[in-house]
DNA sequence: AATTATAACATGAAATTTGTGATTTTGTGA
DNA sequence: TCACAAAATCACAAATTTCATGTTATAATT
């Protein structure tokens, strides 16, 4: 087993359990101590979790839960199964709204396979990974970057989305609750607005686990939405509440690939 | 010899005689025919050369030369000379203005140490490196990705800077003649020249290679600069040209580090 | 047929990772 | 507050991995 595989193997440990001993997983991985002080200690300093005396935490409700570099580890199945079922909106020669997020990064890569097309995002990791591919032309948005969320922010992003014009946006949201979406995030919040406001049709990409929670800020009303798509079936309240309005629900199944 | 150096002697070998023979060149540093081999691979991969029976050749005039890539590898050391002197302008606190090409990305990596700074950019490369630096606010100006000049260009570009200010613009510029800087590409001259409009103070950053050449687009007259950067003395009829007005010049020494 | 290119494997050097033991820090209970 | 044990850190040596290179054998070009 490698470093990188036992580091993975650590962080796993503590999505599950919340709290590891450094002696415990010395003697699971079969290593000296002083290694996984290493392990821990790297980690540490990229923000994953938090040293304690006797080893190490991960405290949901701080900073480290919404980290996008924690959630980037996290179900990236789930976040397949939503990103090839929101390409299948997608054709050829069309130009396409994504933001921040890490499901948002998959389903940018994913896209970058049906060139020709045109991506306009504020999201550093689709940035990077377009930049590389020929016949995507690549709009950045422009804005502050942030580190926490990976992308970028603020009067300029949200200026350029108000120049700009795309056939379909893919929003996606960390909370949703009866017939709203949720973020807690208020710059977030606005560009993800002015995408919306910037596209003929808008698409939720959802996780089914976020439903039933809310956030400070309210995003969205999901029926503004045309297509809304998740891994399970939406819940009984919030179907009701859409009703048999204008708004298609899509579920992504996944694929044993 | 390094890896490294040898290649980046390739490329100087390249870059005057037009075409190297395999052979030549592995006599000459003493290593075998597969070393070079793969040395040519590796240069062909990046987009740096082509490989023909026998040898290599660099075709001028095709995308090669202008290639961001190709240049990135040159006169690293005059850069760095170029970049250390630019940055004895900003003190900590600053808001600047970097622009596209190699020669800036360099001079972005050296600001990143001025700490706490705002740095504004179009040039990925920036962007790429300031992300991970706390202490550094980055803000992006967003437009259409060119891979050409791994860079951000167009009309978003431009009015992202046109809403924007900082204390100093630092513009580089690929040809300078009399009393006149040119560059080949509209769309970059654009954005160079919203640059220096929304700056205080403005700085040209130019490899004094660059002088007595032209090319298709007046980019500024020298004059609109406040601070001329080079490694040598502007030749003597910009020199005579610009005559004692309010521009200063400063010339980089390389320091053997 | 001769030259050049590619592929596969071996080797040695450099970089990285790990372990050990000494030393310092931290927490706990008297 | 003190003493003491457990844990953390440090510095260095050992082990392991990675990487550049060379060698040889085979294939492709001219």
């Amino acid at each position: 087993m490698k470093r990188e595989e036992r580091r993975q193997e650590i962080i796993n440990l503590l999505v599950e359990s919340r709290a590891v001993e450094l002696d415990d997983i010395a003697a699971r991985f079969g290593v000296s101590r002083m290694t996984i002080h290493r392990d821990l200690d790297d980690l540490e300093r990229a923000g994953v979790l938090r040293k304690v005396r006797g080893g190490a935490t991960i405290d949901a409700g701080t900073q480290f839960e919404s980290d996008f570099r924690f959630r980037e580890l996290q179900e990236s199945d789930v976040k397949r199964a939503l990103a090839e079922t929101a390409a299948s909106l997608v054709e050829p020669g069309m130009t396409v709204m994504i933001n921040d997020g890490s499901m948002a990064s998959v389903l940018g890569d994913v896209l970058c396979q049906k060139k020709p097309i045109t991506i306009i995002t504020n999201n550093a990791a689709i940035m990077e990974r377009a930049k590389a591919i020929a016949g995507v032309t690549l709009m950045g948005t422009g804005g502050v970057y942030s580190a926490k969320f990976n992308a970028y922010f603020g009067i300029v992003t949200e200026e350029a989305l108000s120049r700009l014009r795309a056939d379909i946006a893919f929003i996606s949201a960390p909370a949703a609750s009866g017939r709203l979406a949720y973020h807690m995030d208020e710059a977030v919040v606005r560009s993800k607005q002015a995408m919306m406001a910037a596209s003929g049709q808008k698409c939720l990409v959802i996780n089914s686990r976020r439903f039933g929670h809310t956030a400070l800020h309210v995003l969205a009303d999901l029926a503004e939405f045309d297509t809304i798509i998740s891994d399970k079936p939406l819940p009984p309240d919030t179907s009701a509440e859409l009703g048999s309005g204008g708004t298609a629900v899509r579920i992504a199944k996944e694929t044993t690939t």
